[in-house]
RNA sequence: GUGGGAUUAGCGUAGUUGGUUAACGCGCCAGUUUGUGGCACUGGAGACCACCGGUUCGAAUCCGGUAUCCCACCCCA
């Protein structure tokens, strides 16, 4: 075929027989984020490119590099978002949300757009789930967070994935262990790769997680930022420990993870897997305490994740768990005739109305191609309606699945028949 | 941005010294039952062999370029 263009490299398009995969995990992080007392924020898809570069910060790749940026007609510098944190806290402020009292849960899905080269796991367009949580800077909502992303992950039924944890401090310690990273560090300048050496200076902490062997074996005994922790961080970091603990969630401390958006600090994790390729962080979060006001608000210490959902279903793909069939046919009539057509029209609006999936012939196939049409979309009963049934007003049920055909009236009583029928079960009413 | 692999009907594939109408399975449509599905049988539709250019009497098959997809680096969800 010979078509005059094809979807954008790096986007998906998700087809009417698989959506309901995409709305059964939505529907657990709904349920979950609904649990933990969060409430959904919509924001738009793009918003003013300051926005991004001031919130997620000029030094990152995604902001450097990454960005879908244009120029609207009117002069202004747009971007389709890169990640959700940053038009929710926007919106936040905007609407002043924290007179309403603290702390401000709300929850997310969003599509984001990255201008990369993509791999297994890696999208220019992808789907993310959040929460975020404003206006606290208990550890007990540290350790909730994290709770909440566990919780949604089990629900899931993933298996093999961990938890990796670590704080990157405050400002002030960071500074200390940025100074200690560049002394340690810049006694090897020679043997530096040259991304290193460019981080040097602006992102020491950024050298820890490099993937080339050589950097990887200096790093191995670099400072750890474990070490440089404020008093304050440290009882914080504890903390969260503490209750992860009592939570009974496992974790290992990883000094080596080191987001890549600069807002973080204290608290940040990643939920890991390796078997869905290189890309495996299924849901990555952290404190961002100093979000709020690089945006222009007030001090708010403020948290959040983000989970990619191709990623989590690329999971539950690998590991074979099963998500439940899509709703199938409760009664497909098969027609001859006009006037049947006319009357299946009426009889199949009164079972929708009971909330049932009903169907029949809309292209014009003879009964014999409507019989298959039935069994090829899996409908539960199936019924012929042709002169006969109409003069007689009642028609023959057949139960697809058996094959056993019962006679109904084609009266006020009919769809009521059918209203008993409950598709989660095998329930049926005698037929 | 840098590498490696791939690209033949809707999907999965065969076609490997270049040679008449490009094959098979699944799927789709129709018929075998002019009032009934799943099986079987029969028939049918559907491919300018990713695109552009080159070599050749002749290319899906050889060469070059481009695009897209997959995988990895980088980066991240």
């Amino acid at each position: 075929m010979a078509l005059i263009t094809k979807k954008i490299k790096g986007t998906e398009d998700v087809l009417p027989k698989q959506s309901y995969r995409w709305q059964f995990i939505e529907k657990i992080m709904r349920e979950e984020s609904r649990a933990y007392g969060f409430k959904e924020i919509r924001t738009p898809v793009f918003e003013h490119t300051e926005l991004f570069a001031r919130g997620v910060g000029q030094t990152t790749d995604v902001v450097q590099k990454e960005m879908y940026t244009f120029t609207t007609k009117g002069g202004e510098s747009v971007t389709l978002r890169p990640e959700g944190t940053a038009g929710a806290a926007r919106a936040v402020l905007e609407h002043a949300l924290d007179n309403e009292g603290l702390p401000i849960k709300a929850s997310y899905f969003v599509s984001c757009y990255r201008y990369e080269k993509p791999q297994a796991g890696r999208l220019r367009e992808f789907h993310q789930f959040g929460l975020e949580e404003y206006g606290t800077k208990s550890p007990a909502a540290d350790a909730e967070l994290i709770c909440a992303a566990q919780s949604v992950l089990d629900r899931l039924g993933l298996d093999q994935i961990h938890l990796e944890l670590n704080s990157i401090g405050c400002p002030e310690c960071r500074a200390k262990y940025n100074q200690a990273l560049r002394e340690y560090f810049g006694q090897f300048k020679d043997r530096l790769c040259d991304t290193c050496l460019s981080r040097l200076e602006k992102n020491p902490m950024r050298l820890l997680d490099c993937k080339s062997p050589q950097d990887r074996e200096l790093a191995k005994d670099a400072p750890k930022i474990t070490d440089y922790l404020c008093e304050e961080c440290e009882n914080h970091f504890s903390e969260v420990k503490r209750y992860l603990d009592s939570a009974g969630i496992e974790y290992t401390v990883n000094p080596k993870i080191v987001r890549g958006l600069d807002y973080y600090t204290k608290t940040v994790f990643e939920f890991v897997t390796d078997c869905i390729g290189a890309q495996g962080t299924v849901c990555g979060g952290g404190r961002y305490d100093g979000l709020i006001e690089e945006l222009g608000g007030k001090h708010m210490p403020s948290l959040g994740f983000a989970m990619g959902l191709e990623r989590l279903l690329m999971v539950m793909d690998a590991q074979g768990i099963a998500i439940p069939d899509d709703d199938k046919c409760a009664l497909y009539i098969a027609t001859m005739g006009d006037d049947a057509k006319v009357k299946a029209f009426e009889l199949l609006r009164r079972v929708r109305e009971c909330g049932l999936i009903a169907e029949t012939d809309v292209v014009g196939r003879g009964l014999r191609a409507q019989m298959k049409y039935a069994d090829k979309i899996g409908a539960k009963y199936s019924l012929v309606l042709g002169d006969n049934e109409l003069n007689e007003n009642k028609a023959k049920v057949k139960n697809m699945e058996t094959g056993e055909q019962t006679e109904l009236a084609l009266d006020d009583s009919f769809a009521e028949k059918f209203s008993v029928l409950n598709l989660t079960d095998n329930s049926s009413f005698g037929i």
